[in-house]
DNA sequence: AATTTATGTCAGTCATATTGACATATCTTG
DNA sequence: CAAGATATGTCAATATGACTGACATAAATT
């Protein structure tokens, strides 16, 4: 099997420019990418776990503990203590937290969509099942099940 | 216009594990992602310049240097002083080079075969025109130009 | 009561990036 | 030819985001 190198260059490239309007706006709150998928992940999934947040983003708790703790004191995330199990810290957005996130989910639904300008829901629903298929399956991973479970019909509204 | 949650958490996803695999293996060599890049653009565009790599990386020289003196040291990359410039040190992959890339691609042509599967000719054409589509183009940046024009079937201005 | 689990923290390290300043060789231009 | 621009390299200091290992605490489970 040739390698794809089309794929493989165009992923690096899209991917670059894909984060890289989100750091331009991250710069000015002294923010970098970390905090990004932090509250991101935060504000998509209320309620997620410390525990959750290292298994999505793959890093240690020590790495998670210094961003998780600036988005904390500055007011962008809250903790609750769980019902259930009152040693876990579920996380949540605050109003703050979500305008941000809304604001850099906005340059990068921008670019989406002109990327996918003049596409055919079926076109569309190809490159959700691609990016799908990237995407190792064997990743006991909560937030993952769940964004790959609500997967089917990438043309829904 | 909403945000496309589905596909800027997918691009995450599938990023993270595209990059995962060739990690594994980098590491047994005592080399990181900047090497594999590195290497990569150079044997993919010999004679490759260093500020070419610098555009395309997005880096700074002092960052570059590091990474490319121990891919030189190592013997991975020979560099050829440029023949009309003679200042311009012109980048090549040695067989030791050729031999990693070539690795590296393997792994990653395996996932994205994996994920286009099944799929129809007309739908690999559109994830790669949704590739394209993400790419900024006001970018004076030859490398890129060569693979944006090598990519029959795209939406040019 | 003992153990496991979820989380936090301290201390040190590493890789990769940054900015700024300066050096050298070489090409281009007045 | 002299002056300046360009391509590259290097030194120094710094920042971010990652790592490992060790230890602490509170709460759940056994």
């Amino acid at each position: 099997m040739p390698p794809r190198w089309d794929i493989i260059e165009l992923l690096f490239f899209a991917y670059r420019d894909f984060v890289g309007d989100p750091d331009d706006v991250l710069d000015q709150f002294g923010f970098g990418r970390a905090h990004h998928r932090v509250v991101h992940f935060v504000h998509r999934y209320p309620g997620l776990k410390v525990a959750d947040l290292l298994d999505v983003l793959r890093i240690t708790k020590q790495s998670l503990g210094r961003v998780l703790k600036q988005l904390l004191d500055e007011g962008y995330i809250v903790q609750k203590s769980g019902a259930a199990d009152r040693r876990q810290r579920l996380l949540f957005a605050t109003a703050k937290g979500e305008a941000l996130v809304a604001q850099l989910a906005g340059l990068q639904t921008d670019r989406i969509s002109r990327a996918l300008r003049d596409f055919k829901p079926d076109e569309v629903d190809a490159v959700g099942r691609f990016l799908s298929g990237m995407i190792d399956r064997d990743d006991p991973d909560k937030v993952l099940q769940a964004i790959l479970g609500a997967d089917s019909g990438m043309t829904r509204e």
